[in-house]
DNA sequence: ACAGTTTGACCTCCG
DNA sequence: CCGGAGGTCAAACTG
């Protein structure tokens, strides 16, 4: 009964909140696990190479403090990081890449957003956020195509040493002057989820195009508005009940750090699901706004009563 | 002719 | 210094 209690695992309920669909936010992903990752401390940074945020970022989710998060545009475009031509390009890719998995068919994604301190040359050092997008698609298909609403140009493509999947390289093609760049890959263990990782941050808004509605506004059945953030208190995991869908869905992500696999584990379990469950119905009906609504709600559709 | 993609070569970093 | 690996460039190719 008390399972979610004695989880470590914190639920948060998000009712009656509508969704916004930042442009620039990982909000208006579908299932969504997002760790962001501390490096906080510059001192500590100092002597992070881009490499190790890189590992990091492929590998791992570390506690995070609050407090985490934004950064304004400005800096993320430093053009001034002359660490070399593979560290320098990868310190100017920072940041939010915006939303960025409305799914393309299957439609189940994770993503992680994590910022990484990025060591300049003068000994200061600034946050990269890095976002990493798990999005199930069809194995059949080969296109290594992730629809996020932004045009994107393809400029290489690499087999990696730890995946024979080819990873493709795609730069924003929005904005000739967009440092946003994504990296798309197969997941090693799972041909179905592909793995698109967002560097840097759009510095125009989102192309409004005919078809390319914000995935919060797109996703349909598949999609869980469901994050899941790791900090020192433990594992937050939110739903957002304020859209469609409403179950629990997990997907694993292949390089996921331990504890998020244990946590997905854990939130999978059907006694986590009765346990959530139970506690969403005491949060609702516990929520004296929750029931109001659902008063004034139910007294809507019977009009003539 | 043009824009986007492919792909081999090249550059840089790191152990 | 060297070799491996990731990332990028740019010519060739394609629709």
């Amino acid at each position: 009964m008390d399972t979610a209690r004695r989880s470590p695992v914190c639920l948060d309920l998000m009712v009656g909140l509508p969704m916004v669909c930042e442009p620039s936010s990982a909000r208006c992903t579908g299932m969504r696990a997002q760790a962001d990752i501390a490096s906080s401390a510059c001192g500590r940074a100092t002597s992070m190479t881009s490499s190790e945020a890189n590992k990091i970022m492929e590998a791992k989710f570390t506690e995070s403090p609050e407090g985490e998060g934004e950064q304004p545009a400005s800096t993320a475009a430093s053009p001034t990081s002359p660490v070399g031509k593979k560290r320098s390009r990868e310190s100017m890719d920072t940041s939010d890449s915006g939303d960025v998995n409305s799914d393309k068919k299957m439609g189940t994604a994770e993503a992680e957003h994590i910022d990484v301190e990025s060591p300049l040359s003068n000994g200061t050092c600034r946050r990269i956020k890095v976002k990493r997008v798990c999005t199930r698609i069809d194995p059949s298909d080969t296109s290594l195509v992730v629809k996020d609403g932004y045009q994107w140009r393809k400029y290489g493509q690499k087999v990696t040493r730890d995946n024979p999947s080819p990873r493709a390289y795609f730069r924003c093609a929005f904005a000739p002057s967009c440092p946003v760049k994504k990296k798309v890959q197969r997941s090693a263990e799972d041909s179905s989820v592909v793995e698109a990782t967002y560097e840097g941050e759009h510095n125009h808004p989102r192309p409004t195009r005919a078809g390319e509605l914000p995935s919060c506004a797109t996703q349909g059945g598949g999609s869980v508005p469901c994050s899941i953030s790791i900090n020192s208190s433990g594992p937050t995991i939110t739903l957002d009940l304020t859209k469609n869908g409403g179950g629990v869905q997990v997907v694993e992500a292949g390089e996921a750090q331990p504890d998020l696999k244990k946590v997905c584990r854990e939130v999978a379990s059907p006694e986590f699901r009765a346990a959530l469950v139970e506690q969403m119905a005491r949060e609702l009906t516990g929520d004296r706004k929750f029931t109001d609504a659902l008063a004034a709600a139910i007294l809507r559709k019977l009009p003539d009563y």
